[in-house]
DNA sequence: ACCAGATTGATACTAAATATCAATGATCCT
DNA sequence: AGGATCATTGATATTTAGTATCAATCTGGT
């Protein structure tokens, strides 16, 4: 979970990709005005390397030397800038994932835990529509899918 | 917030709508072994009396005599006995509100709190196929729509 | 190098909900 | 009706997830 430092950059061997990951986020702050410090560095390449939706427990867990408080700030500041977005477990539990698109939904995995995106699925029309017919003025929305991936569905 | 007993049943005065509903679930429960018991009692009648979704603290505030514990045990069982059911709200706090049918969706106003059930939304169809065309087997999913009701809209 | 102000992290704190467990009470059985 | 049984209760402690505080530190611009 040792995230590389920065000495080996341009080096002819490949950073890895979470690096370049860290790198546009880190610049896409920097634009708007945020600061680019180590432990930011530091919870943006710890997000990046996770495989799943991941906790902000997980992060805290990953990055010892980071205090708690700054990772929540930091997952915090990286939902509001929309580089990552919040999924929601059945239980309620709160996760994280690095977003990929502007507004889209979560297939999420009960078994593996494994999320994808929910392609070509215009809900928003419909949903629009039926709060329009009750009076509704719909402003927003929030949809998971929950179910079984393709490979956990198979066993 | 008293609940009448059950002594005026039979009297010409109709006892409160939520005597009547508190008596179906507490029934419904009864046939699955759930015992009748007063703090149940008093939790469902105070859940049928909010005329808005509520949270857990609700009900303890408006039941001060019934333990914490039990408000949520309580709640806890009418939501896995499909009586009432959850709604999140934008900011992820969790609330409560009497199931009307089965499967369904909320839209919830964020300015007076209220809340509507989504008519004649068939999303689920949609879903699925989207779902399926990921090779995702959908099991459930989880649905709110936000905005602004009727009369908050008008303002 | 300097400065203003953003950021950090140790700590305390809050809020929401569950775990514990002895005491109570509802239901069933006869 | 009486009693045994076991679900239920409630006071309390505990857990979990996240925020508030605030002095010390670090960043970026000059």
């Amino acid at each position: 979970m040792t995230i590389p430092t920065l000495k080996h950059a341009g080096h002819h061997h490949p950073r890895p990709r979470s690096a370049a990951i860290v790198d546009d986020i880190v610049a896409h702050l920097a634009s708007m005005g945020y600061r680019d410090t180590e432990p930011r560095r530091l919870v943006i390449g710890a997000a990046a390397a996770q495989s799943r939706p991941f906790t902000a427990e997980d992060l805290c867990a990953a990055l010892p030397c980071v205090g708690r408080a700054t990772v929540f700030r930091g997952l915090r500041l990286l939902v509001e800038t929309n580089q990552i977005c919040r999924v929601l477990l059945e239980d309620r539990e709160l996760r994280y994932q690095l977003s990929h698109q502007g507004h889209h939904h979560h297939m999420l995995c009960a078994v593996c835990g494994a999320s994808a995106d929910l392609a070509n699925c215009d809900v928003e029309e419909t949903l629009r529509a039926s709060a329009t017919a009750a009076g509704f003025q719909m402003s927003g929305h929030w949809l998971e899918v929950y179910g079984r991936c393709a490979s956990c569905a198979a066993t």
